[in-house]
DNA sequence: GGGTTTCTTGAGCGATCGCTCAAGTATATA
DNA sequence: TATATACTTGAGCGATCGCTCAAGAAACCC
């Protein structure tokens, strides 16, 4: 006897995530996300139950897209093939609505106030240092790089260096191409 | 005939950056500022005349202390040493509000909103960064490193490695001090 | 001390914030 | 087709936002 929602739940998740991750949390407003996801107040408590519910589940979405994405890239290139390849593929996917990090800009935006979005922000991003973390194992153990380097360590310096770039690719004053190539030279390095 | 005002407008400017620094824009409300200030709304808006402009006076206040620290540790140990010492010195410093740079911050939070304050943000970067250019420039005219190296791209690669280790150092997650150090090493390697 | 000028104070403005809920509407079942 | 059961709508809640301004207090010059 129930009546079905007309929106797909699953893609205002995903057109939430982009507003978000561009605008931040405190820079996106209920009004903002109405108008947006053509959603009027009510519906969008009935269908997510507050701003800081939807953001969450939008920073889960981006953060299994870019675990999966590494795999699937990982598979193509091999693990060293992956590392290297990623710092450019993220700095000139034009379809991002932004290129720095939302798990990144979240945390930055929220830690100072211990909100739990920031906290929930750097539990993923521990899950994507891991998953760092296993291509440099696997490219170790492939003997794609000299075995007398920690991966957990490697992966530190790379996914800091990665936040770094997403954050100087906003410049126009940066070419980030360049550092995105340095940094994959340093990989072939190791 | 006049009255003085009863305050130190440079100590209110720097307790300020100190605020916008750690909660950033939108996090800080003018009821923040005016309890931590010790500033009635009138008073503020005498002294300043608008949250956007304190936060101006803040943002450069920033950055002039950045860049004449970077002066300070040249002069004690030249360019290259400098350089070395930074990333390591800026994640140590337990008087800071926040490890991350603030000019990083703003530029994140307000870019996407084509806020003033983000293009004055990323225009004090650039400072900052020819700051550096200057010192690997320095550095290579006294032999510290070879001279097939583009300073300006060294300067942006260690720009942006540095953003990156700050928003890093931040996260109990992360050993800041060791991505600090491969940070120092990679420039005994040019 | 009187007069002038500035600073200080705080009530409160209009706008916006995240959010609620009662009334209305559409759909699936019986 | 009748009824039950959602979903949709939008006015508007209390709180907070950045900010204004008129009145009072304090310091300076004569």
């Amino acid at each position: 006897m129930p009546r079905k929602p007309s929106y797909d739940r699953d893609a205002l998740i995903a057109q939430a995530r982009d507003i978000f991750w561009r605008h931040g949390w405190a820079g996106t407003s209920l009004k903002d996300l109405e108008r947006e996801l053509k959603l009027k107040p009510g519906s969008f408590y009935a269908a997510f139950g507050s701003k800081d519910t939807l953001y969450a589940l939008a920073l889960e979405r981006y953060a299994q897209d870019g675990v999966a994405s590494m795999g699937t890239l990982a598979e193509e290139l091999g693990p060293l093939g992956a590392l290297k390849a990623q710092p450019r593929r993220v700095i000139e996917a034009s379809e991002l609505p932004t290129k720095a990090c939302m798990l990144a800009k979240t945390f930055a935006e929220l830690q100072a106030k211990d909100h739990d979005l920031a906290a929930q922000a750097r539990s993923h991003m521990v899950s994507m240092k891991t998953c760092f973390a296993d291509l440099f194992r696997r490219a170790q153990d492939a003997g794609e790089i000299a075995p007398d380097h920690d991966p957990d360590r490697l992966a530190s310096r790379y996914q800091s260096d990665l936040l770094g770039l997403r954050l100087s690719a906003e410049r126009d004053d940066v070419n980030a191409t360049e550092i995105a190539e340095d940094i994959a030279a340093d990989l072939d390095r190791l």
